[in-house]
DNA sequence: TGTACATCAGTGAACGCGCGTTCACTGATGTAC
DNA sequence: TGTACATCAGTGAACGCGCGTTCACTGATGTAC
């Protein structure tokens, strides 16, 4: 590898650095072009030499960060031997707001108001973006398998979803009731709707013993799922 | 009433309009001084006659959001008898949808990213902000008091969220359990996550029929509280 | 191995844009006597 | 009721700012023969 391969590798990496260094401090508003090449003692056309524009350095950000995110969270389900369902479940929700709280500006670009004139093309952003769904649904294959039996179901019909299932199927899930997967959507809302509110809402800041709280969220999920 | 009041009166009532059609038409990054001016076909000084700054207009904004929102879906869960609870749940649960398919730009103003360099002040929005929440805990208070038993509890001891209590009486509220008031939050996160879902989510956009869908939510949050 | 040429990273100036806010002003509406 | 003055809504120009992106350029690094 010559001397200039190895220096751009080094620069795309500064960059990435740099760019995450602008959330971290000052939120998404704070990642401009003209921010960046200021972090990196660079004037601002250079960047131009890596990245085509504003919007492929946001893809390539989101993409670190979708994968960085799942990296964590499955790392700590996958610890859990996979016969211990609420363990996993459970380590798979802490794991969850452990991260979001660590990276509170990260979590916020992926989870929050989607960024005018942006959309996360549906590439492997997407990939890394589903992949924690993914986990939940063979955590709901392997519950469905040792016999947990889910209790929500859809008003009308079975299969009220068909798309749904269509979806999981091309993912290699294929052992899941529509029953199973609603259950274990409904617990990753309640989970993602006390992280909304932790880090977005009007009582995040002060009130109570959020570590306490989060765990009371965490058991009404349990109960929700395993009853 | 003079002329001049009225007039002053009438423009009042047309910036905020003009606000919330910015908002609607173009999200909350249209939401400036300029573009305000633009739409009341005014230079843009002319607006400091009526308002001190951004940051003020931002909050009249907020605290008018705020109001609409609770008004809508408390209408819809005080039309429903108060002694049939699941109904008043479930009136709240679809009106809180329906507000905000209908308001998306404002749903979002309201519980999405909080914006840079702007706080909601603590004051009447937040006295706006915080009715649906105490809406919900009267709702719980009814609940217990008809022998509905919540089987949530925090971790550790009784009463491990002295806080939470202490702010619940602060505002009339009193004859509610500290479980009771865990299990009604955690049924509010789960329809919030469902809607940030909706509303910002990866899968928002397609895969299946989101009224089946957020039916079946609301069917989890009852199974959650009313057992 | 040495030379001629091509590639590439980074510079510096400039573009057009929209933003929030200020200021001195004009002319109409309201008020006091 | 008529006049003199004060209040007020809206104007128009200007401020300083930061943004994304372009372009012609320099000088160092790499490649072909």
């Amino acid at each position: 590898m010559s001397t200039r391969a190895e220096r751009r590798e080094i620069t795309e990496r500064a960059i990435l650095d740099a760019a995450r260094g602008l959330l971290v401090e000052g939120g998404q508003e704070a990642l401009t072009v003209r921010g960046l090449a200021r972090k990196l003692n660079l004037v601002p056309s250079a960047l131009y030499r890596y990245v085509a524009s504003r919007e492929e350095l946001l893809t390539i950000l989101f993409s670190h960060i979708y994968t960085d995110m799942a990296d964590f969270v499955q790392a700590a389900h996958d610890a859990v031997p996979s016969d211990d369902l609420r363990g996993r479940w459970r380590a798979f929700a802490t794991a969850l707001r452990e991260w979001a709280l660590e990276h509170p500006y990260e979590w916020t670009l992926i989870n929050g108001t989607p960024l005018r004139d942006y959309h996360v093309p549906p590439t492997e952003t997407l990939t890394q973006g589903i992949r924690l769904h993914l986990l939940l649904a063979r955590l709901g294959e392997d519950a469905e398998a040792a016999g947990v039996h889910p209790r929500i179901r859809p008003e009308g019909s079975p299969s009220a979803m068909p798309g749904l299932k269509q979806f999981l199927a091309s993912q290699g899930i294929e052992n899941i009731s529509e029953e199973s997967v609603l259950t274990g959507v409904a617990g990753w809302h309640l989970l993602m709707g006390a992280l909304y509110e932790e880090l977005f809402g009007l009582f995040g800041a002060d009130l109570e013993d959020k570590d306490v709280y989060y765990d009371a969220m965490v058991s009404a999920t349990e109960k929700l799922i395993f009853g």
